[in-house]
DNA sequence: GCATGTGAATAGATTCACAGCG
DNA sequence: CGCTGTGAATCTATTCACATGC
């Protein structure tokens, strides 16, 4: 390896290296090249090879790396050998996805508590968890050790809903409400925006069309999202 | 400005600006300066004023951005202007959450034709559009000029999806499917992935959890998503 | 021989700091 | 005087290319 610091760009692909390891070790594959994870993973083998260099050295040369053992090494890296209690506040058409999504339990993240500031969807039962008021969020938080918070309230909620998941002891927070939301220095906050990655894409489609006209070469084509 | 190509990461910050100066117009503000804006948008004052520059010059010295202006300007780059049919495939739970979602109409993105290989869903209607096969695709893509495709479908379907969109004309895809998709070099891609979102927060809420025990000083906390 | 691991080179993005102008 | 616009400096990330070691 190195260095103990993690750039943050490897550290938004380890996720990617770790599901493309998955599929492969369930095609009873047990070593792989740098080339075969970068292909599996959509990215190029100079980039996996520096992005696990950051992690150690766990691959053999001339051979590879033994898949089991570099799952097993993302994974203790990325937290994901413990469980990870979630809590989801909103429940409109989104949350209830969210609550719903298959995925999150598979690499340890459990849906806890469900809130919704609605006294009409209090008591029902989304995806096996009850939801519950506003109210209960502080104490289901500390009860249930709950590490992440979700937020896929409409806008004008979500920096209360934060600040509210912040003072009950919340570190780390995906914001999926259109808005910025502000925490504290020593609280993680990631925001997935989905409007914002449709008019990226706008963007692109529109300069296409008007380079069409033009004897232009074709427009240059981003990779997407993470951090 | 000086040139005309916009770096990609100044591209993925155009829609934060545009939401935060819609908001602004709305409060009835007239002028804004690049730190009001910075504020709003979560991002400070600098990279305001050089990702607005690669577009035009657009403030007054001494003054700041006419709103409404910097609005239409930004409307007009990210191709707001115009309406992008928007075709949905795949309408588990997600999918359905994505057509219902409020805040595409807004910007243009009008959900125009819904797809799912589920014989059982077929015929119903979803956000006031009909679900159809995924043999009526080819032929809605083309007769609702459908500009961009989402990809809500499980992964193992993504990618065959990824190319039926394309081959029927679809320049730009969206994918929440957990899976890596790849299209041609004049296709647009971005991606959403959920838990590879909540595993970055995990990496950073571990990393806590671990120098709590240690003298650390409190770990390094980076903001997200987008290109 | 072959694929890793890594310094060096390049490219890209952010931040600084100030000249320029209303 | 205040705030934009932008070169220069810095920082971060990607890519290259090859020595290293199984």
């Amino acid at each position: 390896m190195s260095d103990r610091r993690i750039p943050e760009a490897t550290v938004a692909r380890l996720p990617l290296y770790h599901r493309a390891l998955l599929e492969t070790a369930e095609s009873g594959v047990g070593t792989v090249s740098s080339q075969d994870l970068a292909t599996r993973a959509g990215v190029n083998a100079a980039k996996v090879r520096k992005d696990l260099s950051h992690l150690g050295s766990y691959g053999t040369r001339g051979v590879g790396y033994e898949v089991d053992h570099l799952v097993h090494e993302i994974s203790r890296e990325l937290g994901l050998t413990q469980d990870w209690p979630v809590i989801i506040v909103g429940l409109g058409n989104l949350g209830q996805a969210l609550a719903n999504y298959r995925g999150f339990d598979a690499r340890g993240f459990r849906v806890a508590a469900l809130i919704d500031a609605d006294e009409k969807k209090r008591g029902r039962r989304v995806a096996g968890t009850t939801v519950e008021g506003l109210d209960a969020l502080e104490r289901v938080v500390a009860e249930r050790e709950i590490a992440v918070g979700i937020i896929a309230t409409p806008a004008g909620s979500a920096q209360e809903v934060a600040d509210l998941l912040v003072a009950a002891g919340v570190r780390s927070i995906l914001n999926f409400a259109p808005t910025v939301v502000t925490v504290p220095d020593d609280v993680s906050l990631r925001k997935v925006d989905l409007a914002m990655e449709l008019q990226i894409l706008s963007f692109y489609q529109s300069r296409r069309a008007d380079s069409s006209d033009t004897a232009d070469r074709d427009a240059p084509v981003p990779e997407a999202t993470g951090a």
